[in-house]
DNA sequence: CGCTGCGTTGAGCTTCTTCAACGATCGTGG
DNA sequence: CCACGATCGTTGAAGAAGCTCAACGCAGCG
C-alpha cells in the first residue's frame, strides 16, 4: 500500500511537499480492528494518534450504571486521539471501531518532531484541534440548551446538507447509536420518530428518511417550536 | 507595564528566549473591560485572541428562551478565544468579564507569522488546545451522563483540590453562575445544596462550602449513590 | 428453526424546570 | 443616614421531559 499516496489527500497534510510527506509516511504503522473492536480505552497511556483511513471509528464516555456517550465519529481522512500527544499522556475516553476499520498511527515522540521542523504540519494540526473544539461546542450547547427533539431535528438538517441538501437520505448509524450520540436512550429516540412522523415533519422507513417539512425540523432544531 | 515580564510567566510562552518574547510583546494590545462588558459576541468575526491579565472572562452560549450554559471561565495566564485564529473566522460562542478585567489581546495575522518560526510557541499552543478539548469533555460527560448532585459535587471536590485539599473554602463565583456552569438553574441547584446538607455532606453559608462528608461526596461524584 | 440484536410501545416514576412569592444584601440617591 | 430598588438566593406547588422496566415484533443468521 502506499501510505504517501493515503496522508496526500488528508487534510492534516496539506500543503507538505513530497518528501515532506515521506518523512510523515516513514513514522506511520498500519493497523487494522474488526467492527466493535475496541482502539483505546478511557485512561490508558496515549503513545501516539491515528488517522481514519477507512471504516469508522466513534470516540465515548460511558457512565457507571453504563450509558454511553458518544462524543464524535471519526471517517475516513479524520485524525483522532490527538490530545494525549499534546497534553498529559491519557486517552481522555473510549475509542472503539464502528466497522471493520484501516488506521493509520503516528507514535507520539516521532510526530512532535517532525511537527517541530514543519509549520503547515502545526499550522494544520491547530486547525484540526480547533475544528474539534468547535464542534464539542456544538454538543455541549445541544445537551444543555436543546430538548431532544431539537437535538434530532439539528441533526437530520445536518445530515441532508452532507448529502447534498436533499430531502432523502439514509441514516448512517444505527438508531441505538444514533441515541448515544444525541445524549439519550433508544426508547425516546423511537418516541421522537413517532412524533415527528405524526406531525408530518419527516417519514421514517427503517434507516430511510425523507424530510417533509424543512421550515418545522428547523424551527425545532432552533428551539422555536415543540413536539 | 512591562508586557515582556507578564508573558514570562504564562505557560503559552514557555521556553521561548527573551528575544522571542519582545517579538511576541510587540504584537500585543492591552485592553480593558468593565465587570459585565462583553468581550466578544457569538457569530462575531475573530481576528485575534485574548490572554487573561487580571480578573475573569466566561465563555458561554445562550438558548432561545435564555438560557445560558457557561462552557468555561478563564482566569490570569489562561488564553482564550482561539479557535477563528486557526479555524474558521467566527467566535463560536460569546465571551464577557466577569470582573474589572485587563486582557492582552494578539491580533490573528501576526500571531500566525510567529508561530510560524516558533516550534515552541506552536507546541505550547497545542498543548494548551489540547487540555481544552479535554476539559469540554469533562463537561460533555457531566451534562450527559450524570445528574446535577453529581456535577455539583464533582465542582466542590475540585474546588478544594484547587485549594490545596482543604475542606473550607470559598466559591469563587456566584451561585447563579455556578448554575449555569453545572447546566441547571438557581432554583435547582439551591434545593441540591439544601439536601446536600440535610444529608451532612456539606456545610454552606453564603459562599463558605464546609466539606463534611468528602467520601459520600465523592460517591455523588462518580454517580454511585444519590441525594 | 431458534437465537440474538435492534427497534418499538406502554405504564409508571424520577428529575428537573417553570412560575410565583418572598427574604436578605448591597449600593445609590434623596 | 435612611429608603429604595436591584440583584441574588431560597422555597413551594405544579407540570413537563425523559428515564426505567417490561413486553413484544421483526430481521438476519447460524
Amino acid at each position: 500500500m502506499d501510505i504517501r499516496k493515503h496522508l496526500s489527500q488528508v487534510d492534516l497534510f496539506n500543503g507538505l511537499s513530497l518528501q515532506q510527506l515521506d518523512e510523515v509516511a516513514r513514522i506511520v504503522s498500519v493497523k487494522e480492528y474488526r467492527k466493535s473492536e475496541p482502539v483505546f480505552s478511557d485512561g490508558d497511556e496515549g503513545i501516539g494518534f491515528y488517522l481514519v483511513i477507512s471504516g469508522r471509528v466513534k470516540v465515548y464516555k460511558v457512565s457507571p450504571d453504563g450509558k454511553e456517550q458518544i462524543m464524535h465519529i471519526f471517517g475516513p481522512g479524520q485524525p483522532f486521539a490527538e490530545v494525549p500527544v499534546f497534553e498529559g499522556s491519557r486517552y481522555p475516553a473510549n475509542g472503539e471501531a464502528m466497522d471493520h476499520s484501516r488506521l493509520f498511527f503516528f507514535p507520539k515522540k516521532d510526530f512532535v518532531k517532525l511537527i517541530h521542523d514543519n509549520p503547515s504540519l502545526a499550522m494544520n494540526m491547530m486547525a484540526s484541534l480547533s475544528q474539534r473544539l468547535k464542534q464539542f461546542s456544538h454538543l455541549i450547547e445541544a445537551l444543555s440548551l436543546k430538548e431532544v427533539p431539537g437535538r434530532l431535528a439539528s441533526y437530520l438538517l445536518y445530515l441532508s446538507d452532507k448529502n447534498g441538501s436533499i430531502d432523502q437520505f439514509e441514516l448512517d448509524i444505527a438508531k441505538s447509536q444514533l441515541a448515544s450520540f444525541l445524549g439519550t436512550i433508544p426508547e425516546t429516540l423511537s418516541r421522537i420518530f413517532t412524533k415527528m412522523t405524526n406531525k408530518e415533519l419527516v417519514r421514517i422507513n427503517g434507516p430511510h428518511i425523507t424530510l417533509v417539512d424543512r421550515t418545522g425540523l428547523e424551527d425545532l432544531a432552533e428551539g422555536e417550536s415543540k413536539l
